[in-house]
DNA sequence: CCCCACGCGTGACGGAAGTCACGACATCAC
DNA sequence: GTGATGTCGTGACTTCCGTCACGCGTGGGG
């Protein structure tokens, strides 16, 4: 039997999905939810499998996959501390179309779709937050779309390099530590390839591969 | 000025989203809701427009389109009677990410976005509806990358015409009539290869173009 | 300690698919 | 009618990029 804590209100405030509700509302949420912690590498929900919860990330990180009968693989997002994930299974009674595995240790709230439907029926915020949510990752998958089927993959490398981009200090760096293989999978591209790109870039004078991340240059926006 | 018309009730029933629905919300949905007629080939958004309105298909179609500095262009999705777009425009105040365009004439029902936020806020039922619509246009986006990142031409081919046949008096058609080039548009491949394809895939016995459709075999699926 | 698993760089090669350049048809407006 | 416009098929050429095959570090587990 896998193995699940009581969920503090005090955990849940942490999500913004949250924000605004009464303390009885969340206490009445922490009721039905519990928290579980995956190891690194552990899938959290697999492809084909029937939907039941919804997750909400409380720490670590995670990435989405789907892959082909061969086993190559695409990443269609890698998510973070106060995202959630699995709402998409509610609405559709259809299997989950792509898998989600820890890429560090994660503790995750659980929270059943039945009960995580009244939640949003009794708070029209919730509900809001929901669909934004949703629209916003409609409007970067159909980014991705437009770079997959317009752009070649340098284009495409440095595309993703500005959007995991932060500012630090003045630098515009990527900081999140990520291989070369996964970024391969993330724009639909083979390791070798993404390596060639990366080298050319620095040897354009473009970005910099650091050993605390990529610093990238201004003209970049530009390929 | 553009010319806009009353909207009835009885054309407010027409849409699934509005199921169940009493005639006094009905009637007050009607009453901050006006019809616009759409030439073909007239844009109903363009991208980098501020969002204003969330539209409803009434009769006609539409295509959902983004493209590149070159011109460059894809074709995101086909919207038929019963849909609605622009309801991304609400949830962030980003300016639209794509264009939609009428390919035959299209009557649309237009509603401001703060009156349909209203809609939403008196309704549970209709922000299910938008949350399901949401849910499934980004199952299909995530579909599409996996396709572009994993497939060959021929794959997408046979998976566009998948996606696209109905059952037909126990034949499988597509009887959407549809050019090679918008299919090359949807696929992000070049119109040319599109025709090699399909030409082999008629070769191959995998389907049959004829004046009123496609028919697929049965083997397509294997592809 | 050693060894294995990973992640990475690099070169060579072949193939998938884009581009260019035609010509052949339809359809439509006038 | 007759341009104009749009779609389609086809061949030749080019190129982008995936695959295969290396060897090199590095780090962690036994």
């Amino acid at each position: 039997m896998t193995q699940t804590t009581a969920v503090s209100v005090v955990a849940l405030k942490t999500f913004s999905l949250f924000h605004g509700l009464s303390d009885e509302a969340l206490a009445t949420i922490a009721r039905v939810s519990m928290m579980r912690r995956f190891p690194r590498g552990q899938s959290v929900v697999c492809a084909g499998d029937r939907p039941d919860y919804v997750y909400l990330i409380l720490t670590g990180s995670l990435k989405v996959v789907v892959s082909d009968e061969d086993g190559r693989e695409v990443i269609l997002s890698i998510l973070g501390q106060g995202e959630l994930f699995g709402e998409m299974g509610m609405f559709d009674e259809r299997p989950r179309s792509a898998s989600v595995i820890a890429v560090v240790p994660s503790d995750l709230v659980l929270i059943s779709k039945q009960d995580f439907r009244r939640i949003m029926h009794d708070s029209f915020d919730v509900s809001w937050r929901i669909m934004c949510n949703l629209a916003e990752r409609l409007r970067n998958a159909d980014r991705k779309i437009e770079s997959l089927a317009l752009m070649d993959v340098y284009g495409r490398v440095a595309r993703l390099l500005i959007e995991m981009s932060e500012d630090v200090g003045g630098e515009v760096v990527v900081v999140r530590k990520i291989s070369k293989q996964d970024i391969a999978k993330m724009i639909g591209a083979s390791r070798e390839m993404v390596s060639r790109v990366m080298k050319d870039l620095g040897k354009q004078g473009l970005i910099e591969e650091r050993a605390d991340g990529i610093v990238l240059r201004e003209r970049l926006n530009d390929v």
